[in-house]
DNA sequence: TTTTCATTTGGCATTATTGCCAAACAATGA
DNA sequence: TCATTGTTTGGCAATAATGCCAAATGAAAA
């Protein structure tokens, strides 16, 4: 009697973790954040300086990105500084860019 | 005089436009049907056994994917079938699963 | 301690997304 | 033609996401 399930079949939870994390990844600033972040860390002040946005808004991107497990952060004095956790992220921009151009194209 | 952008700087637009494309993949129902279709084609009904919610559901999540270029579509009789326009998307999955197995381990 | 600077949180109005029902459309078959 | 099957579209209520302001918190400087 068998009672593994097989691997590739996946429950509704699962899509629902993982729809989750694209959630967290489906906003221009969330991504602009994200590319900034690939080049190293930056605080909160960087990142707003960046998007031009209400700092409160930047903050609450970055909670979005940090509760989806994308970044992390690190306070040092006054400021607080965030980082990308998961730099694979990453890779998937190339195949994100085909579509798009595939869809100009 | 240099009139040519560096590759490496991306505009807001270009971010908008990922955007708009994670955004199509950030659903559970969507992702239930992409790795459906990873494994061929489909008809919307297949789609909508498989996601249980009402068929203008289904079709409505489809146009969201065609829209956004990750889906094709084609009519042969009555029915339509979807298949993956894009396939390099399922390659990112390894990447967000790590991200899932970071944050609940 | 009080002030100042950096960030987060609460609250709210605005907008977007979701999912259902009913109606419209498309193609086939009777 | 009319009926049937499969899919899409319009409309709507419920829910979620976004971004601002104001207030709160944290840490350092005066």
């Amino acid at each position: 009697m068998n009672t593994t399930p097989p691997k590739e079949v996946l429950t509704a939870h699962q899509f629902a973790e993982r729809a989750k994390v694209m959630k967290a990844l489906a906003h221009p600033s969330r991504l602009m954040m994200i590319d900034a972040l690939s080049r190293g860390e930056r605080c909160v002040c960087d990142l707003q300086e960046l998007i031009g946005h209400d700092i409160s808004t930047v903050s609450k991107h970055l909670s979005v990105l940090k509760k989806a497990g994308v970044v992390t952060d690190e306070r040092r004095g006054k400021q607080v500084y965030y980082r990308l956790k998961v730099p694979c992220i990453l890779n998937f921009f190339h195949c994100v860019e085909s579509v798009i151009e595939a869809n100009n194209g």
